[in-house]
Formats: structure tokens, sequence, C-alpha cells
DNA sequence: GTCTATAGGACGATAGAC
DNA sequence: GTCTATCGTCCTATAGAC
């Protein structure tokens, strides 16, 4: 394995748990340096468009990271219901051993950069279609219909991402809870 | 009435606009007397302590005008399901008449914001609160025990606000109508 | 690949005249 | 109530030595 990528990985990995907290605006690239602890000079070798490209892949680390977590959640049962509520609470719990002050994933970087940059606009996209599909993936092979299962992926998707929206704000994780206690109604 | 306040509105009126598009960090004081047309010297006369009771007095308006929405949409019509629908796809039109690229209402302050001013998080959670209870209180008042009122208004306050997220970032308003079709069955 | 130094600009905030 | 000038700080980004 390559040993040398380790200062790449360093900076995005520190660079996406800052922009998830504090946002991309409020996030400097010299606190990303010093927090990683990554060679001061090494930034724009590593990342020659600057900030938006830094923005860019933490963002896909991120995203991938999410994603992972949903994917996994959903393969635990094979009852929808089971296994949607199980991942909303799961995520719950990790957000409250964060001391509700985690973030939230992508929404920090979607909010602040979608009308500033195209690019990062389309990366927030694809990372929220990929969770809405793998919801409505996991719909579709527990039996769903399939015009049913993406209307319900989007809903779910909104109600999670609000949720966390919620729960970071107001510092409590009773959100996320409400809305896994309303899969079983949405599901019916 | 007073003449001499204008000032202060179109200040507060143009801050609110742009808090909400570009976010807390991304709106320079600058801009927001450049484009409020309002005499320069004037800012920290009327906001002594700066651009963070700016954005809180901003932040209210917005919330309040938000809640007038809700509150009024909801009189519309006695059936909660009916008058909820159509508060969200009246929501969806208004966002689709701002080209999608309107913002999200209290978000993009709560994002940014929470975590460095308690002020500010402590504002806008009371929006949040105050949007839900709006919520609650329909679903009472046509005759829901009070419990699952409350756990509902949560629940669709979440997908209310995550719905927004995420039209605003993929720039279609195809979540916010989606979320509106599932109100029947969620309320069941 | 890494480092230092610095350019060049924007920002929030303040002081003091009017 | 308004205005101008300015301070000090932070930012992104670059140039050039090593």
């Amino acid at each position: 394995m390559n040993e040398k990528e380790s200062t790449k990985d360093k900076i995005i990995k520190t660079a996406s748990r800052l922009f998830q907290i504090q946002g991309y605006h409020a996030t400097g690239l010299n606190q990303i340096i010093n927090e990683s602890g990554a060679p001061k000079g090494s930034l724009y070798y590593h990342f020659p468009d600057g900030k938006e490209q830094l923005a860019l892949e933490s963002l896909q680390v991120t995203a991938n990271f999410v994603l992972e977590q949903i994917v996994e959640g959903l393969q635990k049962s094979s009852d929808p219901v089971i296994a949607i509520q199980n991942l909303i609470n799961d995520m719950a719990e990790r957000f409250e051993k964060e001391g509700c002050k985690g973030g939230v994933p992508v929404a920090s970087i979607a909010l602040e950069t979608s009308l500033i940059s195209e690019q990062l606009r389309n990366a927030c996209q694809s990372a929220y279609i990929s969770f809405q599909e793998a919801f409505t993936q996991k719909l579709i092979s527990s039996g769903l219909e399939e015009k049913r299962a993406i209307e319900l992926g989007i809903a779910i998707n909104s109600m999670l991402e609000g949720a966390f929206l919620l729960s970071f704000t107001m510092g409590d994780s009773q959100p996320l809870r409400m809305v896994a206690k309303q899969i079983p109604v949405l599901l019916e």
C-alpha cells in the first residue's frame, strides 16, 4: 500500500469533519492544516484547485460514509419497516454520542455552496440521490411497486435529512427518534 | 406612524433575504448596506451588537413570516390532510416561482451558527418549535389525541424542512411535492 | 513533496466629525 | 442619526527556496 497517500488522506479526513460541523465558509484552510497535523506546504500541492476541490473530495468521503451506513443498516433486516427504523435509531444513537453536535452530513455544504458552485451543488445532489435510491431499492426488493417505492424513498430521505437538521439545531435527538417512530405508518 | 423606522426595517429586510439565500458567513455587512440602500453609517447605530444582533432580528422576521404562512395555510380547510397538503404545495409553488433558488428559511442560519452562538441557536430552535406546534395544534383541534398530534407535528415539520433542503440542493421542487403526497398516508 | 513568506483583498468593528 | 476613515484580523492563493 502507498504510505505516501496518508498526508492527503489526513487533510481530507480533517476537512470532512470541519466542513460538516462548522460549514464551508467558517472553515479556513489554515484551520484544516493545523488540526490535521499535515505539512503546511502541501495543501495546494494535493489540491491545486484550492478550497473548492478540497471541499468536493471531502464531501465525497462524507457521502460515501453515510451511504455505507444506510446500505449496511438496511441489510440487517429483511423487513423494510424494521430495517429503516433501526437504521434511523442507530443514527440517532451515534448523534447522541457526539453530544448532538456532530453536524449534519451533506447539508452544511449543500446550503452554503449550491448557489456559488455548480460542481459542489452537483456533488451534493448526487449524494442525496444515492441515499434515496438505497431506500427505494430496499422497498422494491421487499415487494413494493416501483412507482410507490420511488415516492417513499424521496419522502423517507426528506424526513431523515429534516430530522437531522432539527436535532442538530435543538441539540436533542428527539426529531430523529420521532421520525423513526412514524416509519411503520408511512409504509403501512 | 414612525417614518424613522424605515431605515432599520430596510436593513432587516435585505439582511433576511441575503442570510437566507447565501448563509451567515457568506453575507457581509457591506453587501447588506449596499443592497438595502440604507445609509452606510447607520448599521452599528441600529444594531450596536453587530452582525449577531442583525442576524437575530432578521431571523425573527423570517420565522414570523414562515409561521404566518403555516398558520394561515392551515386555516384554509377544516380537514387537516387537505390543509397540510395544500400548504406544502403552496410552498412548493412559491419556491418554483423563485426559480428554486430562494434558500431554506431558517436552516441556513441554524446550520452555520448553532455551535457558535447560543443566542442564535435558541432563536432557530424557537422558530422550529413554533412551526411544529402549529401543525400539532391543527391536528388536536381536528380531534386527534394529543400525544399522537405532538409526534406527528414533529414528523411533519421534519419532512417539510428536509424536503426544502433537498429541493433547494437539487434545484427542483419534486421533494416538496412528494412529501405533500405522503401526508394522507401519515395521517391515515 | 514540503516549506516560508507574502501578496491582495474582504471582513467586522471602532472612533470621531458632523 | 449619519458618515468617513481606518484599524486589525482573517482569508485564499501564489511565488520561489529547499
